[in-house]
DNA sequence: GCATGTTTTGACTTCGAATGCAGAAATTCG
DNA sequence: CGAATTTCTGCATTCGAAGTCAAAACATGC
């Protein structure tokens, strides 16, 4: 109907590097090879080569580079709730990251847990050169990594005796440092807000909290059942609060939004002063841990450091694969806040 | 040193389709043809497939068929600044209903606007088939994705008179509301909190906030400058109280955390009651705003819809690339709160 | 000037899947 | 049962860049 090259519609132009070398009056080697650092090329091929790429607003087609030399310069970042608000600092951070290593990201934010299998089948076929995780994996999810070499490296969750690497958080450690500080103070009533009973995060701080608390002769602490979420922290400060018991000295909060939630319904709808009648502790400072309605007193992640460790560690193994899994773990740095009567040792 | 197949290091196998065909003893193509849907094949066929290709694992190299197609199957997402609350809830959105399409997201959270270029030269390497871009790129940028003949979409930009859809929350109208129920309030002074001065969004909140108050004979608006951040409306709060003003009726914060430091502000360091003496709304209806401290009456963006809209738009474009730009506008959700005395329509 | 050594360069092959085409098998129909 | 279709299947080629290798160009030494 109309000639092969429509005035009106655009055809793709697709300038490949034989465009490139015909127009340099080179071969397509040549040109691959100007782009390729550390290859031999003199300084009149190079700039014969240059001039022509530019002319044409050449760009390397990174699949057909990835597909042969079998890397796509590309990682997988599996996030299992960006909702919850650390995550979105932690996201921000290692594609910053990565991006600066020229390293593209591929994100996988996953709604639940079972979509983690979806997830990694897409990883597989994209050939990714590795992958940072902040959700859960099965054993022989982790296993297909190692058996596949494609580097896997953990943030803030434990490879457990498996094969991969991990960057974390001293969740005990921070947990431990929090309820010291709490019973120094002279507490002696504690509550203890929970996270999902599957996180592995809140498990250990819990777990830690309460052998701190054990340890101080402390065993009779109330549980609250809470999901990391603002409401799910306001439905358990009411339920303790509708079950007469009496309102604890203070309360461990796995997280910060928690936290947040507890000292919200605790002021207004019980009209309890924090920290005066009840303390509250959160943890990870998250952004809104420090606005003045708060000033939580809680745990801070280094999260600047540990995602420049998380990228350097997947880095490193995706040029060296025969390293050995190896896990950093991070102190969390105690952020005074006043929310919490709290005695520093 | 060793032979070939060491034993104790694995090799990274790489099942192709050419295993899968020798394994059931059929020809190359005759696979390929099993994973695209439409193809003719015959039962017999596809089972033998099937069965190799389970036993080896095999799953097709999405770079190869990309090279070849043409499609990558996947979109870059350009977000500017990710650490406003506000986007993390969108970008969780898109990727999710992408990924439910089976279509891959390439994150690229800048930090600065300068950053776009850098952006733009991975995600013409990659040949994503689509952008959906929450950030400003320039008209050179924009010309761009035409002349490549990459639909690019904005998320809550103008896509000016250039060639690009966009989805968006109509500012404008959401503005007008709020500050209507405002004045219908009875406020007679009024501050306008406004974002940082190169932000699109912000600066058309504000104008159609001033349009509104103008038609009402007021324009005698206080001006306070924020950057759409916590910190920076505290410091523009301060600032106001600290010239000696008289603090107005009411405060139009150009977003809901702006709003929110502008409350806690007021309140925690001016000992002013909100909404009594002052009444505060924001925009956006972030997670935040809804929390019992602050229960701001702001507009809620529809975010579920406006996500669902640009990957359907994007979709539409990858599959039919002659389709005409498209804008569509989404009216938000006022959100009655506690920060403000609004009377309504 | 010639033998030797060192860069550069281009022809050709490779990565792994998709597809046009022609021939093979299966199906329909007279 | 054979002819005419229709449905399958395999061969060979393609996508675009990178790497191998041997030939070509250049530099060096005597």
């Amino acid at each position: 109907m109309t000639s092969d090259s429509a005035p009106t519609s655009e055809r793709k132009k697709a300038v490949t590097s034989y465009d490139v070398a015909a127009l340099a009056g080179v071969s397509q080697s040549a040109v691959s090879r100007c782009y390729k650092s550390g290859a031999s090329v003199s300084k009149k091929m190079r700039a014969k080569v240059e001039r022509a790429a530019k002319e044409l607003g050449y760009e390397p087609n990174a699949l057909a580079r990835s597909l042969i030399t079998s890397r796509s310069n590309s990682v997988g970042v599996i996030i299992s709730n960006l909702t919850n608000l650390y995550y979105p600092e932690v996201l921000a951070q290692l594609s910053q990251r990565f991006f600066e290593q020229g390293i593209r990201v591929l994100l996988f934010a996953l709604e639940s847990e079972s979509e983690a299998d979806r997830a990694l089948s897409q990883i597989w076929q994209y050939k990714v050169d590795g992958v940072v995780c902040a959700a859960k994996l099965t054993k022989e999810q982790i296993t297909e990594f190692s058996d596949r070499g494609i580097p896997l490296l953990f943030y803030n969750r434990q490879a457990g005796s498996h094969a991969a690497s991990a960057v974390c958080c001293d969740q005990a450690d921070g947990s431990e440092l929090l309820v010291k500080g709490l019973i120094r103070a002279g507490h002696t009533s504690f509550a203890l807000l929970k996270g999902p009973a599957d996180s592995v995060v809140g498990n250990e701080r819990e777990e830690s909290a309460r052998a701190t608390l054990a340890k101080a002769g402390i065993s009779d602490v109330t549980e609250l059942h809470g999901d990391f979420s603002y409401e799910g922290a306001r439905d358990a400060i009411r339920h303790m609060m509708d079950s007469g018991i009496e309102p604890p000295d203070a309360i461990i909060c796995v997280n910060d939004v928690s936290a947040i939630g507890a000292i919200d319904t605790l002021r207004n709808e019980f009209d309890l002063k924090v920290p005066k009648q009840v303390s509250v502790v959160g943890f990870d400072g998250v952004g809104p841990s420090r606005w003045t309605s708060f000033g939580l007193t809680t745990i801070r992640q280094p999260v600047g450091r540990m995602t420049k460790a998380a990228v350097d560690m997947i880095l490193e193994r995706v040029v060296t694969p025969e390293l050995a899994n190896e896990k950093r773990v991070f102190s969390g740095i105690f952020v005074k806040g006043s929310s919490a009567r709290i005695v520093e040792d």
